[in-house]
DNA sequence: CGGTCGTTTGAAGTGGTTCAAGCCTTGTGG
DNA sequence: CCACAAGGCTTGAACCACTTCAAACGACCG
């Protein structure tokens, strides 16, 4: 028995993601769960980069992790959130490339390249193509943070990124009618928003005054999608 | 005769851009200068995305790019800047990928598909290799943007733009003891840092007061790099 | 029940934007 | 060779968005 998940159903936003975002035919996505054996954990804060000389893919089965950098003056910047079904390089933190993966929650994750050494030979082929294309669609995000960060004001760039996370999730069955579990502190928001913590308190503030969302105690709620959306390309 | 050039020297930069970035054996980069037949010409300003429905990867050959994305209300971003050696996707502006390839000079590029199909087949796995490589290398300055865009203050952001382009044009042999050509306005620039024009000029002007880059007439002289870069991680 | 981490609020300062006008430079036509 | 137009650069002044510093409050955990 896996001791990756209690129930099967924990694993589901994982497969449903990873599903949509790499186009898997549904024999290929029958075989990948019974490719899933026990995974590796990682406790909540903890780094995931390897030391091998190459970068590992790794496919999150659970929990939230990001990916950062560490400035030399200890300021930081995420550069993405990643949810069950996401696929992340974890590489190693060279001179060129200085960004680690965070995990942000407990997660379990999967090495893609063992994965498919246990996969059937028939099946390689397809996994493989819907993990780089997992990972692809991360790359394409990063287009709308840089337009994030660049040309929209505080409180749009904390709608902006609600409404990317909402609709990750929303594909992956992790919201309910109003809202979503988001186990991101605030200081998390300013990291990725390129803002200062308390100026990411005071734009949560004014969303929710506005009835646009309503952040706290790690869930978001009374989300008005079509609202923060004209929010955003407002002036 | 090849219309792509009147000398040989005028791509070589080009060449050891590919060359280096893309890791290729000398005796590759021969083949590959022999592939070098008519390319396509864009004037200034054009817009190379194709509507093809897959992305056409681009060699340039000679010239300025850039890759931008228009917003409903007239802002622009520019995520990044591209020169001679550089790989780019020119992909059909689609509801996800809203990216455009623009020139900023006139270019010369060449369609590396069509290009590989002229390689002789001993060669065209390592020339692809070669420009899948540039064409990541692209990717991973793309957290350097997003860094700058989130961490930065004004001249940190013009400071750290003039460093990674003198590194970029370098490495092509494209400086001179004290400066580089640059063929941007500061209108390109402000699209590139997330600020007001305005606001780029007076940085451009401290970091001119502060003898540390002096851009004028499209050349920027006077580049103390070691200053920049030491400006860039202050505070 | 006390400590720690996260959130909230206020007040003051600063960095960047906007608007508006003038200047410089380059290219074009007489 | 000069005149003029157009695009790009420069500067000033007023305004606003965001930061910083500081302090208090709240929730969760042993």
């Amino acid at each position: 028995m896996p001791q990756l998940a209690t129930h099967m159903s924990d694993i589901d936003p994982a497969f449903v993601g990873i599903t949509r975002a790499g186009g898997l035919s549904a024999s290929a996505a029958a075989n990948l769960r019974r490719l899933v054996g026990p995974g590796e954990r990682y406790p909540a804060a903890a780094v995931l980069n390897s030391i091998a000389p190459a970068p590992r893919m790794e496919w999150i089965v659970s929990g939230w992790a990001c990916e950062r950098r560490v400035l030399p003056d200890g300021r930081r910047q995420i550069f993405s959130f990643s949810v069950p079904g996401d696929v992340v390089l974890s590489r190693p933190v060279s001179a060129n490339s200085r960004c680690s993966v965070v995990a942000i929650t407990i997660i379990e994750c999967l090495d893609v390249a063992q994965m498919l050494g246990r996969a059937r030979d028939v099946d390689r082929p397809e996994l493989w193509r819907a993990m780089t294309r997992a990972l692809s669609l991360a790359d394409e995000r990063r287009y709308d943070t840089i337009v994030r960060l660049g040309q929209r004001s505080a409180v749009q760039r904390v709608a902006d990124l609600l409404i990317e996370l909402h609709d990750r999730l929303d594909q992956i069955g992790m919201t309910d009618r109003n809202g979503f579990h988001l186990p991101l502190t605030q200081e998390h928001l300013a990291d990725a928003l390129g803002l200062s913590l308390v100026h990411v308190n005071r734009s949560l503030k004014a969303l929710r005054l506005k009835g646009l969302a309503s952040f706290r105690f790690g869930r978001v709620s009374d989300l008005d999608r079509a609202g923060l959306e004209a929010l955003c390309s407002a002036n």
